[in-house]
DNA sequence: TAAGTTTACTAAACCGGTTTAGTTGATTGA
DNA sequence: TCAATCAACTAAACCGGTTTAGTAAACTTA
């Protein structure tokens, strides 16, 4: 392969390896337009591509980063890389992505082995496994930015979603319908910060319209468990009008639940589910969602990363994209 | 950042940058057992971690390959990423991802900015529209491994699922459960050796059943203008006991057809869909497809593209992935 | 006991560039 | 007219490792 390197060029072209550097990248301050030419035509004739690698070793930069995710395969997961793979490309970065398959062991690998690339900073959905590694890393000067991060603390840099805000703009516009028996379905709500933000919307939302709170339409969903109470005693006991569902698997579940009920959406009761259904167009009843923007976080992602690089500073910076209301058929005003 | 070079580890356990090197690849031939206990303490105590870099700079081989994909957003592209970025990771190879977002141009430009960074080798999923420069690198002697190409030409490494037996296997399946006439829904045919392949199978299934081909029902969709004939014309017009459609979006099209007509999935007429439904599972009635195996796919890449490499040949190479039958209830026996 | 082997290392070249500190000849300024 | 400046280069050090060729001392062997 290319054996053609920056002293043949010098030699082809009659001048220093110095002066062909120099040429090659840009610095004609003080150079005749016949040693550029002769250069330039010594480059092309021998077909001269420069190794990078060798470039790099002189270089503190790398140009590239690393984006650690739990799997490239999902949804969301890959549209943040897509994003953030997208603004490193405008910016002459390189993104290596690493799969950590939910596993921490493999994470901290993961990490180490960017660290040894010499990357010049990290995006990361850490499993929250690896927190003391990862200051580490911060400490010894790493640039590093979270995203899809289920408890943030306060010092990061870190992406997320306006779960807050969306829950809240979504539970409005059930409110605006005239829905007042909204029942908000939810995983364990634990310290799961994603999750509490999206509760307080909820709140946040009855309390401005003057909605009382009601405990038995807060309802919990678990992957293993199902419904902490069956989707028809819901609708049998507490009356509600419209769902707001917190996860995809729950509006799945709960669409289930209900069509084998015969409780017809939007009819009976309206949904509203977070995050996007995929196939909603082709569904019976195309279903409202509230879609996050993972593309637009990579993005922000890369964007805020890139920035700390260049700037070499490291002061947290908490993002907030906001989310979308994608209204479809499945809520209708009571 | 890491500032310890292999220098100070050397000078701090008193020994040549020669020794330590050498310690360091694993070459302990002649090397006294305290001289290695020296060294392993230098490293541990100054915390000394190797720029791969400068190591790449002497190698010929990279240790990384590029994988060119045209979104790595998608459900087949994505999984075969998995497939290779794991194999990749066993064999302490790197997989540097690149998207095309279907554009030739951007394709040329990744071909070109893999080549000099100097991978190894590179898995390709190619519009067809560079044919040329691809030859050109396989002929400055760059291993290439295609996949998910649409018109494959003979001299090449190519990683394909078996289309034909697939089809066979599914047709021969509804044959089975007595269906005589089976209509046979694809994307217009043109060359494209992926569905002419699946066509064949479905013919070949057919005539080795003694059951007569007939030409209304192969039917064609086009993603502009829909279906050819509408689905309840065609039930009418042709009576058809199944349908075996030959992509998602066809499946899905004709699934919302049918029930629109009130004609019954599988009581009325059974179908059968090549490439998996997402949410399958989750639908009224779960659809049996014909499953790719989109991550198989891409471990097979990668092993043919690695082999490849450590070889040094380049021996055109076509592996068949073969298919799978997911069953499911949209079939049924008449 | 002299020559040949083995063991345990090291010096220096090398990978392919970038960058710094000069060098040389021509031009300018007082 | 002689030093100072400038244009147009180049030599050599450097980046951080790997590898080759070589060396000194200890150990065999005839």
């Amino acid at each position: 392969m290319a054996k053609v390197k920056l002293i043949d060029v010098a030699r082809f072209a009659g001048v220093s390896k110095s002066t062909a550097s120099q040429y090659l990248n840009g610095r004609f301050d003080y150079m005749s337009k016949e040693t550029q030419e002769r250069i330039r035509a010594a480059v092309a004739e021998l077909d001269y591509v420069p190794n990078p690698i060798a470039r790099n070793l002189k270089a503190t930069k790398t140009k590239t980063i690393g984006v650690v995710v739990r799997d490239i395969t999902g949804f969301y997961s890959s549209r943040v890389i897509r994003g953030v793979d997208d603004y490193c490309k405008e910016n002459s970065y390189n993104a290596l992505i690493y799969n950590t398959d939910f596993d921490p062991e493999i994470e901290a690998k993961s990490i180490e082995a960017l660290y040894q690339l010499r990357v010049d900073g990290i995006i990361i959905a850490s499993s929250g496994n690896n927190t003391q590694l990862i200051s580490e890393y911060i400490g010894k000067g790493m640039p590093i930015v979270h995203f899809q991060i289920e408890n943030d603390g306060s010092e990061q840099n870190i992406i997320l979603s306006d779960y807050k805000k969306a829950a809240f703009d979504a539970t409005e516009y059930l409110i605006n319908l005239g829905h007042e028996r909204i029942c908000f379905v939810t995983q364990d709500i634990k310290n799961v910060n994603s999750r509490i933000e999206r509760y307080q919307g909820y709140a946040d939302a009855l309390s401005k319209h003057d909605i009382p709170l009601d405990d038995n339409l807060v309802q919990q969903w678990d992957r293993e468990t199902g419904f902490q109470t069956a989707p028809t005693e819901i609708v049998e006991s507490y009356a509600p009008t419209a769902f707001f569902t917190q996860h995809l698997p729950i509006t799945i579940e709960l669409l289930r639940g209900l069509n084998r009920a015969n409780i017809s959406v939007p009819d009976d009761v309206s949904l509203l589910g977070f995050d996007e259904v995929p196939m909603a167009e082709f569904f019976k009843v195309p279903i409202t969602v509230v879609k996050q923007e993972p593309y637009s976080i990579g993005v922000e992602a890369a964007k805020l990363l890139l920035n700390n690089i260049a700037e070499e500073t490291n002061i947290s910076h908490k993002i907030l994209i906001p989310c979308s209301l994608e209204i479809r058929d499945s809520c209708k005003a009571v």
